[in-house]
Formats: structure tokens, sequence, C-alpha cells
DNA sequence: TAGATTGTTAATCGATTAACAATC
DNA sequence: TAGATTGTTAATCGATTAACAATC
């Protein structure tokens, strides 16, 4: 039987596959169908897939009802996750109004800043806490994901402090590359360095 | 002499360096203190902007503003670039109020919305405008950038507006893999995927 | 059986790294 | 000259694609 890890590229196309599961409706699709409504090829398609297990039938193609729950499986959705958010400025606000998070599962509980201001408002299902109990709300809560919403300058600092609480995942928007611990996952959605790459592609 | 074009996964550790060095403050830098600084191979560091041309001197390293100079030229910064962002919803007002944007020469001059409440109004530099005007308003002021913070369903059908109307790059935070001619260029950043992978890895 | 499509192997393509001659 | 560091080649690593036997 064939085995190796998938390499960490596969995870979003896995994504994007359910996604066209979902949107063709049908109750078995081939990787032809899939290539044609995610613009991958199909090979790539059934290389995917065939690192995670054998979901489909030779010469019919994969019931959709299968490739779904399996994906659901591996990439661990189908189930809440609980979030928390740090920085309410502009975008961190923006965030906690997106209702789109908690269609997948993800739900912002509890949102931190430093303004007082700010402190006790209530967002979408988030409550804005003060920072100062940023490590013990989280080691309460038992929470594993983290938003960043935060100023460059104090990015690192609150990072280590988030790790230290018992954060594993974090989804990084300010513009640092976050240091962390391999054993923690870290993504960087960096604004500023999407906009100089489009405006390479204009020169 | 070194010759072949640049992958594009080089195009943002650009942008990494020009930060480095930056903050190094240095007038000469090695290879090896650029790779301390972003956490890329100093091989990497070497090649990458050997793809470029030759900017360092052996045995010293690279005169930073040499460097600087380079980099910007190669990236299409230093000059201003006129943006519009179609969608002023939550997250379309959260981009246009954050100011980091300009400080990179991205101004956003226009932005579109059909809610007529918000018609009108002015967010930092620009005017939200109806989105009936947006191919005039982008063809008379030749834009070449475009940000889209739209709902998933109408998208699509934007962006080919878009793309009629001269727009050569998108930055597109829609749930969507758009599709585009090749010789435009689309950037997607889907904060579903990112969390649908961070959840991934903590399966 | 004939036709369709998967799962997997081997071949290809592309990007990273190691190593070192050339250079300051 | 001795020490440091670049630019570039060749080797390695990893991901994609083509092709097809196995299967329905």
């Amino acid at each position: 039987m064939f085995k190796r890890k998938a390499p960490q590229v596969v995870i979003p196309r896995l994504s994007l596959y359910y996604r066209a599961i979902l949107e063709s409706r049908k109750e078995v699709i081939s990787s032809d169908e899939l290539s044609k409504l995610t613009q991958f090829s199909s090979a790539q398609v059934r290389r995917d897939l065939a690192y995670f297990g054998q979901f489909g039938i030779p010469g019919i193609g994969y019931e959709t009802k299968v490739l779904k729950n399996s994906i659901l499986k591996i990439l661990g959705l189908g189930r809440e996750w609980k979030v928390v958010l740090v920085g309410v400025g502009n975008l961190g606000s923006a965030l906690l109004s997106y209702k789109g998070f908690a269609k997948q599962g993800f739900k912002i509980f509890y949102a931190f800043d430093n303004n007082p201001r700010k402190i006790g408002k209530r967002i979408n299902s988030a409550i804005v806490k003060d920072i100062k109990e940023l490590s013990k709300v989280i080691k309460e809560k038992g929470i594993k994901i983290a938003i960043l919403t935060l100023p460059y300058e104090v990015a690192q600092e609150v990072t280590d402090r988030l790790i230290a609480s018992g954060i594993k995942a974090i989804l990084n928007f300010a513009p640092i590359r976050l240091r962390v611990p391999k054993k923690t996952a870290a993504l960087n959605i960096d604004l500023s360095i999407e906009l100089e790459r489009l405006a390479y592609y204009l020169t």
C-alpha cells in the first residue's frame, strides 16, 4: 500500500477540493471533473488524495459522500475550534465581524486589547478582554488557536506569551516573521508583501 | 554571466531581505547576517540576489545602499501605485483604514460599493464611489491594481469587469480562485483556507 | 466484454543546498 | 599575505506529471 507523508502544499488544495465537491452537488465525481473545477491537474488530484488513503473506485470515480467525510476528518474540521484574537484594531475588528469563520467551525470566543475603551465590548461571538488576562483565559479555556492582528512592535512579545500559555497555532497578520518553536504552527499573512508581489508582476 | 528567470517564490523573499536590511542599519551586510535575520539560508540569500545581478563584493558583503536600491527597483517600489478597492464591507473598510499600504507607496484612490449609504464617504485616502462607475474610473485614471473584498457570489463577475477595464493585478480576499487571463496577476488571500491549514496542524 | 477511471510507479521538472574557485 | 565572502556550479531534495496496470 502507498505511504508517504503529504507535503504541506497539499493541505490547502484539500480545502479547495472540498469546496469544489460541495459546489458540484454530485453523488460521484472523477478526478477529471475535480481538475476542471479547481484548475489543478487530474493527476495531482488523485495523487493528493492518495496521500491519505484510497477513497475512489477505479472506473467510476469518487463518491462525494465518502470524499467529503474523509477530507473533513483529514483537515480536522466538522468540529468547533475555540479561537482567540489579539489586537482589536481595524483589521482585528473586521475579522471579529466576519461570519465566515464560524461557518467553518472556528469560533472566536475572546479578543484581547489594551485599550480600556474597547475592553468589555462584545463583537459577534467575542468578548474583548484586557490583554493582561491573556494567559489566564487561554489556559483556563484550553484554547489552541490564536489570530494576531497587532502592530509589528509587539507581535513577537505577545507571541511568546501565547506560546507559553499553550497556543499551538497562530494566524499572524503583523508584518513580521514570527519566531516560534518547531511544534507551533505559524502562518503569516503579510499584506505588504503581497502588494509588493503584485507590483513586481506589473514591472 | 549567470542568467535565468527567478522563480516566483523568490519575490516575497526579496521583500523580507529588504526589511531585514532596513532593520540592521548597517552599511555593509553579508549573506550570513541576512540569513540570521530572515531565517533563510545564506546560500539561498546569495542565490536569490544573483538572479537579478551582482550586487555584492567578494570578501566583503553587500553595501546596503546598493542592495536597497536594487531591490526597490526589482520590486517596482519607490514610486506611487494607484489602487482601487472593491467591496466596502468589514474587511474592505479595515483595509482602507490601514496606513501601512500608503507607506509602501500603494495609495487607494477609489473604493467601490453598491450600498448608497456608503457611496460618497471618504475613508483615509479613498473616496467611495458607486460600483456602476467602476469601469469609467479605472480607465480614466489608468489604474492597474485592485483589491477585492467582496462576497464570494459576485467576485468572479466583478473580476471580469476589472480586467476588461484595464486592471492587471488583483489582490483577492474572496474565498474563490479567480479565473483570470495569463497576463493578469491574481493573488488569493483565503482566510478560511488558512484556518483550515492550522486545524490540520493541530490534528 | 468495452469503456472509464483509480492508484501508483517512474520520469520530469523545479527549487534548495553544499561546496568552492574567484575575488576583495 | 591570510581571512572573509561572493557568485556559480553540481548535487540533492522535493513536488508534479505522464503513463499505465489494476479494477470496476
